[in-house]
DNA sequence: CAGAATCCTTGCAGATACTG
DNA sequence: CAGTATCTGCAAGGATTCTG
């Protein structure tokens, strides 16, 4: 497998943690943003730099590319003009929605009860 | 609150995206083998280390003291000679037990089935 | 539209030494 | 035992430019 941003899997031991297996396929810096509207559906390249602007071409290349080797996310190229490219979770991926639901109610919950850690944020 | 060594929540934007939030706290490069490990009762300083002996003292530190600040971990100090320091998981800290359990058992899931991600581990 | 290639900066994290 | 303090590297990640 080629080199990923977040640690190369060949030099990934964590111990034979599964927690930190886990974290390692949807830990990476944006992996989260991505998951959570690929669930809804399958997503575009520039749809996603539309939901979140502060993520560079480069990174999100890289996130999608690290996803799509972890086999979670199916990435479709559509031949044509202009081309079009779409990402969705694959079979394999959907296995992770459940997860991916939960940290998503957590989340939630978790703005609400520490407000304190509130600041400085943008609602997507 | 003080700089944490994952991004400063006050510069933590995320886009407001509920998952992000969730990773923001148990993303962290070694806390998910901590939470991991916690889930069983306290645990003092020295025996992560036993437990994980590639951390550092300074990381180790340095993540369990973001986990306290997140109200996540509690730190109960023993005063007494030599020093006792147990952590342990905070009522609020609970609630996140069913995600890492479900991170869990998908780790232990996913090892099963893509055997090409299991080289280089060592079983803890 | 969806990227690839390049350069460059930052800050995460390791190593080491010291301490209450 | 359970930490701090300091120095330093190196790779993650940003900005920019170019392209099929």
């Amino acid at each position: 497998m080629a080199s990923r941003v977040n640690g190369d899997e060949t030099h990934f031991r964590g111990d034979g943690c599964p927690v930190e297996f886990t974290l390692h396929i949807i830990g990476g810096k944006w992996k989260g943003l991505l998951l959570y509207h690929l669930m809804d559906g399958p997503v575009r390249f520039n749809e996603f730099r539309r939901i979140c602007p502060t993520i560079t071409q480069r990174m999100l290349t890289l996130q999608l590319r690290e996803l799509e080797q972890d086999g979670i996310v199916h990435r479709e190229v559509y031949r044509q003009v202009p081309p079009k490219v779409e990402y969705s979770l694959t079979e394999f991926g959907t296995t992770l929605v459940p997860i991916i639901e939960r940290m998503k109610e957590w989340g939630e919950l978790y703005k609400k009860e520490a407000p304190h850690r509130n600041k400085d944020q943008v609602e997507v």
